[in-house]
DNA sequence: TCCGTGATGTCATTGAGTGACATGATTGAC
DNA sequence: GTCAATCATGTCACTCAATGACATCACGGA
């Protein structure tokens, strides 16, 4: 056994997430998070840049995927069809984790400087699919503009999600968002 | 004459701005620009809840003021039609600051954590602007996507007038935008 | 003239975030 | 098998954002 306790990170998520949940995000304390993760408050800055970033460390991860997934598609395939594979390939990401994400999301809702926080992170995740697009060879203003298309319908899928009751699939939800998108725009 | 020199605020917003753009905004203090302002750093927070937000002070109006224009517009046009005449109708609060606001967006552009406010701002406008044309009749889901097509334009049109060199009025690059959106979608 | 109001100052405090340095287990070289 | 480098963490001290409590004092109205 090492000297300290394994995964301080994930402990300290853990710790985070719950005391928000119980507490509310301003009146918990970075002391208080690192208190229940067994560590020290220093730590808890070696690992998350800020108090927000604990609950956004898995968005660099989720915007690689996309961008991968995006890579991965024909090159022959249409900018929305190309977008709406690498969606369905990332829901498999959020399959165990629904609980999770469910009480993520409630917090997340609750705090205005957490709503900021994630809006910067769909931004950035929006901007870095324009790019992958436009490598592609999409033209920029099309690539933008499925770009920010792509992430409402990622929002839009994933607060369905998290808040309808019953246990469907992430990547179900997904399809049947893509779906309403298309009758928007073509009915 | 006062006790104190008038209009407090508008210094500290002066103030914070020019400091902002001079050393950044992570290297300004609070003290610092209270200092240049001519009050104490708790002055600052009696106008302006925190450090960003005193970029922000336009926000609330502009987003008041969009209202106002959409329940002027006539009950019969149609959702983009009535947000056109909002946006052309704002655009006139901006006449007489070009050159604030090309400062402020250089320092919103170059500070992620200003980026996040400014987001939050937008998202509240279009929240906003969603309510009031479902105030009208227009249905939920076509409210919402006309809202978030107007901010976006507003966006748009607004980094186009603070890049260009020229001195274009900010309601003729609105015009120009929202005929380039027209084209995007029929075209 | 006097009193209430409102904007500001002063003081004290909490908590976020950072820099510098110490510690000690783990790992790999020799 | 010892030694040195490494790496995660702890400890300490500090700056600065943000807030609460209370004092001050010009101004306008009664």
């Amino acid at each position: 056994m090492g000297r300290w306790e394994p995964d301080a990170a994930g402990r300290l998520r853990e710790a985070a997430l719950a005391l928000y949940a119980e507490q509310g995000f301003e009146r918990t304390t970075v002391a208080g998070i690192a208190d229940r993760a067994g560590v020290t408050a220093r730590t808890f800055f070696r690992h998350f840049a800020d108090k927000r970033e604990v609950l956004f460390a898995g968005s660099q991860e989720l915007e690689q995927r996309m961008i991968g997934a995006l890579a991965a598609a024909p090159p022959s395939a249409p900018p929305m069809d190309a977008i709406a594979a690498a969606l369905l390939t990332v829901a498999g990401l959020f399959a165990d984790r629904r609980d999770y994400s469910r009480r993520r999301q409630a917090v997340i809702a609750a705090t205005p400087e957490l709503r900021e926080r994630e809006l910067i992170k769909m931004a950035s995740l929006a901007t870095a699919l324009a790019g992958a697009l436009q490598q592609r060879g999409v033209a920029p203003a099309v690539a933008s503009l499925a770009a920010e298309t792509g992430v409402a319908v990622f929002r839009v899928a994933f607060e369905r999600w998290v808040t309808e009751p019953e246990d469907a699939q992430l990547a179900e939800v997904m399809r049947a968002t893509l779906a309403d998108l298309a009758g928007l725009t073509t009915g």
